[in-house]
DNA sequence: CGCGTTGACAGTCACGTTTCTGCATGATCA
DNA sequence: TGATCATGCAGAAACGTGACTGTCAACGCG
């Protein structure tokens, strides 16, 4: 390449970068051989020399035996889009990886920075990333120790609460939870919540729990739930496919909906737009929350905020359909107490 | 790191990659010392070297304004999914990269391959990669002359074939579809075999297409062909969210499913288990179809086959539910004339 | 005893950048 | 006119690895 414009490396490196002292002539001049020769400087011995890959690795710890969970539930397909989209929009492209301890894939591939979705406790991955000096960015609040650079969540309490109060307000009087079996942050945090609403309404709680990585058992808890003697009069479920399951599971034991049964789940699919009824849900956000734990990370790979470790709280939204109200539906929406402005 | 362990460069270098000519003495003591100082060989530097990177890209073509449509259809986070478990199989981790000729971010990560998702017709990246030499595996049968090194596909033709064939079995005498105004390969080719298989058995072609990435219009065009005077009493969607806009159309217009309209569309999704009623579906098999494409792509970079062109067409599996039957529904499962096995 | 062979390493180069330093050349200025 | 200085570029080091090549001792064998 040098040779061909007929000039040293120096020049080449300089006039394509737009550094060094170079005439525009003469910048022109190596820009125009290089599109002749569809020559492109090797990322990787730029890498090698600069240190910076534009890498960004993406990981979602899952619970099941597949490594990946992206279809599971639509929110981390959402998420990881938007993260895609702002990562991309700074000159940065996401690696996938697997959660799993295996060092190989890790360390082949040179990463300036890792989002980790709902890392679980003492995650391993994350304190090698740590260890090494490397950014990382949680999408979720960390358990523990967990000693990540940053971390973006909502306020998941908050969420449940303000569900619960908009359940009672809508004539509900035992309300009822599907929940999981997991111990991540956000079924621990939501579960805590419902449990100390009751306490403090003075109702018995009424739930069913799950591992949330199974489809079958959740149809299985949600007719478990239903079959109760304390059968719930309303069901909050913490993950996407509970309201089809509640739904199917109420139609199974004649409950009509919002009539005999209210109903919430948590989920940013779109089909419960469209199901008979409509069902209420509560929408995370993952687009503003992908958005977010990049823009943090990629400030903190390029040292813009090195001052103090970021945590950033992202408002729920809850979009109420038919499922839950005994009045005539109003197709509005409504946002529930959100402690922050984004 | 080789000061420390008191040896050479080389045979750390050795020690570790289990080369060269040294007593397992020498190796364990490298070994060792490696792992007390968490010692991990740079990426980049052997990415320079070696001229391999273990990075496989993945790009998906878009039509609309945002870069990627994982969460658009469940074909893709399927597909993304199992390609990804697929290449981490092998060693391999995917980059997900836009389908824009923007150079700066593809040039920017070193590849050793790329796997394309529906490419258009002369996709400029797609000449770009292969110009480069890098091998090129599509998802989708390539458009015109669309230089890849390799693609994997299902048979849509017959696919399309078999379903008009199984709702004309059904009772159908005059079947509608819903298709798309891209010009993509899957839309042309099951258009294109649907207005044959009309043209074959003497039928009106009966069909409305929209932009098949905006799902607002989704619902219009579904609605649209239910108004028609020669409304269809039978309806294939090809695109995931086409059954429950049809349904909900029906229901607009008092039709039942399935004695007044038979109802299938191509989803991966689940919820058409348990509409109301479950909805017959085509499944592309995309964890297959990903499974496929990097296993061709990886054995192409390691030049494992290099000796000519691999086109490999994958069966669908049409899943029929009560939606496409007018006797009570038996939840079988019956797969399409598929051209080829696996 | 001489010679080839083998084991066990160390030395060195090259991968393709970026970056720092250095060297001409011509212009400016005292 | 000689000193200073900006300009325009070339040279060379370094990034950390992997693949050769080289060296030196020990050893077997005729």
């Amino acid at each position: 390449m040098a040779a061909a414009a007929g000039v040293s490396i120096t020049t080449v490196s300089d006039a394509l970068n737009g550094k060094g002292r170079l005439p525009d002539a003469t910048r022109r001049h190596v820009r125009e051989v290089a599109d002749r020769l569809g020559y492109r400087p090797s990322a990787a011995a730029r890498t090698l020399r600069t240190g910076k890959s534009g890498l960004i690795g993406l990981t979602v710890t899952t619970y099941g035996d597949e490594p990946f969970t992206f279809t599971e539930f639509a929110y981390f397909a959402e998420m990881a889009r938007a993260a895609t989209s702002a990562a991309l929009a700074r000159g940065y492209a996401l690696v996938i990886l697997p959660a799993t301890s295996r060092h190989d894939v890790w360390s082949n591939v040179a990463l300036d920075g890792t989002v980790v979705i709902d890392p679980s406790d003492h995650d391993p991955v994350v304190s090698e990333l740590v260890r090494q000096g490397l950014p990382v960015v949680s999408d979720g609040r960390p358990v523990g120790s967990l000693p990540v650079t940053a971390w973006v969540d909502n306020d998941h309490e908050a969420a449940v609460l303000g569900i619960l109060d908009h359940l009672a307000d809508a004539g509900a009087r035992r309300i009822g939870l599907l929940t999981g079996t997991t111990t991540d942050t956000y079924t621990h945090l939501s579960t805590t919540a419902y449990l100390r609403w009751c306490e403090r309404v003075g109702q018995d709680p009424v739930y069913e729990a799950y591992p949330a990585h199974d489809p079958c058992a959740g149809a299985v808890a949600a007719d478990r739930l239903l079959a109760r003697p304390d059968r719930p009069d309303a069901v909050y479920g913490l993950f996407d496919p509970n309201g089809t399951d509640l739904l199917a599971a109420a139609r199974r034991y004649g409950l009509r909906v919002p009539e005999d049964l209210l109903l919430v789940c948590c989920s940013e699919s779109t089909v419960y737009a469209s199901t008979e009824p409509p069902i209420t849900t509560l929408s995370l956000k993952p687009r503003r929350i992908g958005t977010a734990v990049i823009q943090v990370l990629i400030d903190a790979i390029e040292g813009l905020n090195s001052d103090q470790p970021v945590e950033q709280v992202i408002p729920t939204e809850l979009i109420v359909r038919t499922s839950s109200q005994r009045r005539p539906p109003r197709t509005t929406v409504s946002p529930p107490r959100s402690p922050e402005g984004d």
